[in-house]
Parts: structure tokens; sequence; C-alpha cells
RNA sequence: GCGACCGUAGCUCAGUCAGGUUAGAGCGCCAGGUUGUGGCCCUGGAGGACGGGGGUUCAAGUCCCCUCGGUCGUCCCA
């Protein structure tokens, strides 16, 4: 009995992770494009910065973490997310001035697996730490959509604003106040979670409470948090980005204020459709013990995106065939001046008949496959037989494979 | 965490309800034939402790219990 992967977790591998690569390159090309630096914090840490900046009483930490104590009886949690971590390192490294940074990794949860969700996860994500302005909300904002438009994910874009410390408390209490008269509408495991967080049950797929009667945030917001989302909004029609604003939008985890947003795919099948999250976290750097700190930033999922855009697999560019006494070692001297030339060529390591080569060379879905015979090559493109000359193959980028050029 | 369904060949599954000789199919894979050196067709071959453990029985892939995985919903979230 081989030994399996724990509950949750997977692999990805070829041929799926072809188009994860494709993905995770794109990220590091955009990202670096918009001007957010490669960051890359740490998978564990101590538990305490979870529970300080997610927040203690939130399902994601008190239920869902990968806490164990290390060899000397601390307690360190795998990241269930990023925020916190790189908040973190932002307040290490002196806490001041701007930081615009860019992740891409693991993260981890301890739930019950289903399409979209695993145990063991890849997030992609950015950060912008010290800036209070709304251009950096949109901003943010148009990262990801050029993102997601770029990896293919046919979506719908929500925002809201949770509003701040002045305005949010007073709405809190309306809340909960409608959440307790409307209690008989209430699913059963949310009774009990109107004091706690009433804003959870506005996700619920269960409770029934009459939305209309529900306090609306927008009522409440106070002066600058009322600008501050216009602002957003303009910025966003400036860019010809397309949202729906939703009153019920909240998000899982603590540390949000003011602008929040989620991209959602319009395809996608399963109850998991969520692929992409974020929101301005301005009293975060609070909570972590340093000074207050603004920010803005998101982190989307790559398995589900993929799960809504599968996209298709790439094959070989080059799959080369030896006949009689040619040998994989041959091969190689020929497929060298062509891997040069950045072209992906892959050939038979095993000796195999002719035949066998050329089925192997149909499976890769090689665009053209040469023949490898004494001294001489012939390209063959798709399946009309048609031999290649040496112009031709000059036109596609390949005058190494001149023999006189063989190394 | 809760609920439902499902684990038999690399993949998709039949066989389980009415327990009984060496456990099957298609596809894929390997070798050979045919072919315009690879998409079709023909022949042969390799490949399974039926997820794991315990129990009932003369006999368990099949019945019972437990366990571990998977899928879906709920909770939660990316």
């Amino acid at each position: 009995m081989i030994i399996r992967s724990p509950k949750g977790t997977g692999v990805i591998g070829p041929p799926r992770s072809a188009r994860w690569r494709e993905v995770l390159a794109l990220w590091e090309d955009l990202s670096g494009v918009y001007g957010y630096e490669l960051i890359v914090t740490p998978v564990f840490e101590f538990t305490e910065l979870f529970e300080r900046g997610v927040g203690e009483t939130n399902e994601v930490v008190t239920k869902q973490m990968y806490t164990f104590a290390d060899r000397r009886g601390r307690s360190l949690s795998l990241r269930p997310e990023g925020t916190a971590g790189v908040m973190r390192a932002y307040l290490a490294q002196g806490g001041t001035g701007r930081w615009k940074v860019a992740y891409s990794g693991p993260m981890f949860r301890y739930e019950q697996p289903q399409g979209g969700r695993r145990r063991q996860f890849w997030q992609i994500g950015v950060e912008c730490v010290g800036s209070s302005s709304a251009a950096a909300d949109v901003e943010v904002i148009a990262l990801a959509e050029e993102f997601l438009s770029a990896v293919g994910v046919e979506n719908q874009l929500l925002i809201n604003s949770l509003g701040d410390g002045e305005c949010r408390g007073a709405h809190l209490e309306d809340m909960k106040a409608a959440m307790a008269r409307s209690i008989a509408d209430l699913c059963s495991s949310h009774r009990d979670v109107v004091e706690l967080n009433p804003l959870r049950i506005l996700d619920c797929k269960l409770c029934r409470p009459d939305h209309e009667t529900l306090p609306d945030i927008a009522e409440y917001w106070c002066g600058p948090c009322r600008d501050h989302f216009g602002e957003v909004r303009q910025g966003l029609d400036d860019l010809g980005i397309a949202y729906r604003r939703s009153s019920r939008l909240v998000r899982g985890l603590d540390y949000y204020s003011r602008t929040t947003f989620e991209y959602v795919s319009t395809t996608l099948e399963t109850s998991q459709s969520t692929v992409l999250g974020g929101g301005r976290y301005d009293g975060l750097a609070e909570t972590l013990g340093g000074r207050p700190v603004p920010g803005v930033g998101f982190a989307g999922g790559i398995d589900r995106m993929l799960m809504a855009a599968p996209g298709e697999s790439v094959g070989m560019d080059v799959f080369l065939v030896g006949e009689k006494e040619i040998t994989a070692f041959d091969l190689m001297e020929w497929a060298a001046p062509l891997r040069r030339a950045g072209l992906r060529v892959a050939f038979e390591l095993d000796p195999r008949s002719v035949k066998a080569q050329f089925k192997a060379a149909t499976r890769s879905s090689a665009r053209y496959v040469g023949v490898v015979s004494g001294v001489e090559l012939e390209m063959r493109e798709g399946r009309n037989r048609q031999t290649l000359g040496p112009e031709d193959l000059e036109k596609w980028g390949m005058k190494a494979f001149d023999p006189e050029t063989r190394p």
C-alpha cells in the first residue's frame, strides 16, 4: 500500500501543471508591471500573529488553523492567509514608507475539502501598505481585473465599504438588533452568532432574514468614508471597470475596513465561486502592535481560477524521431541548438521502434516532427508529410536546424 | 464540525440487491502485422493483495461494524 498524501492536499503535475506554470508566470509578470515587488514570507509563523491579525474569534483562526508546538514548545501555525505575515514583515523592517509587494504561495486551512476548497491551496496576492489614498484601492482592483481577464476567468466584481471605527459601530448595533428581531428566520447554526458576528449571517445560504428591513451600512458611513468610497467608484468608472455595489458583501477576515471587494466567477458550478477577494485594512498594523499604517490588497485562489478557466495545455514545439542506429544521445545533440533557441524539444529516451516514436510524437502534440537519419534531418509540420526545406525552417526561427551547424 | 453518495486494472466502470470454480469490459500502455515510418484496422502481451482493519460464514469484491480517502451540499472562505 503506497502512502497517500494527507486529506485535502494534492499534487499539481503534468499535464495540468503546464497551465499552472503559465498562470504563475503571468502573475510574476503583471504584478511587476504594476510596480509590485516580490515578497516571500514564512509559511509558518507564531500562532499569535494570526490570532491578533485575522481575529481571535474568527473561524479561520479558531477552527481552521494547522497549529502545532515546535521542539521548544512554542505555538506555531501554518499561514491561513498572506496579509498578516506581510504586515508583520513591514513593521519588522521599520514600519515606515510605502510598500507595494506581491506574493504567491501555498496557504493552509483545516476544512472539509470539496470542489475549489482544499487544505493546502495556492494564492497569489498583493499588498499596498502605507497609502490611505483611494488611488491605492483602485490600482489594486485594476491589477486584479487585468489578471483575471488575462487568465480568462469570466467574473463579476462586487464592492462595498464597511466603514471605519467611526461609523461601523452604530451599524453593527442596529444589525444585531435587526437580526435578533428576525431570529426565527435564521438557520440553527447561526442563531447563537447574532451577538458575535451578525454580518456573517448575510453570507449564509440558509438564513432567510428580511433583507429589506436590515440596516444598510451605506446609511451609516461617516463623511470621510463616504468620500473615500466615492473616489474609489469614480476611479473604477474612469478606468471602465464594471462593478456592482453589494450591501451584503462582508468578508471573512476581521481586519477589513472601508473598501472591500470580491470577484465571483460567473461560470463556476460549485458553491465555492469566489475567485479573488480583498480590501482595505487600515487598522491591522495597530492590532499587531505597530503604529497606525493604512493598507489595501487582495488574494486570489489559483486553484479556483483554473477551475473556472481551465485553458489548454501546451505541447512540444518539436519532437525528434531517430531512425536506425540513431540513439537518444544523438538526438540530444540535434536538440541542443533548438533548445538554445528557446524551442520546446522532446524525444524518446529509451530505445523504441520508429513506430512507437511517432506515436509518442503524436501524443506530445508537437507542432513539428523531426526525423533524424544518419547525418540528415527532415522536418515535418503536422501530419502532412511534406518535407520542409532549410528556408522554411529559417522562416520559423529554426535556422539552427541546418545540418551544417550540427554540433 | 454536520449530512448524503462513492472507493474493483493507469483511466471510466460492470460484478455488490438474491455470498460459491483461476475477478471482467472498454479505453490506454507494450510488442508484432497492415499502412504513404504517427490518427484506422488485425494479432498477441503486461498490468488487480476488489482503499485498510475486524467480524459473520464451510465459503466474502458481495453481508455487518470501524477506519482512511474521494465527491457533493452545509458551515467557512480564495
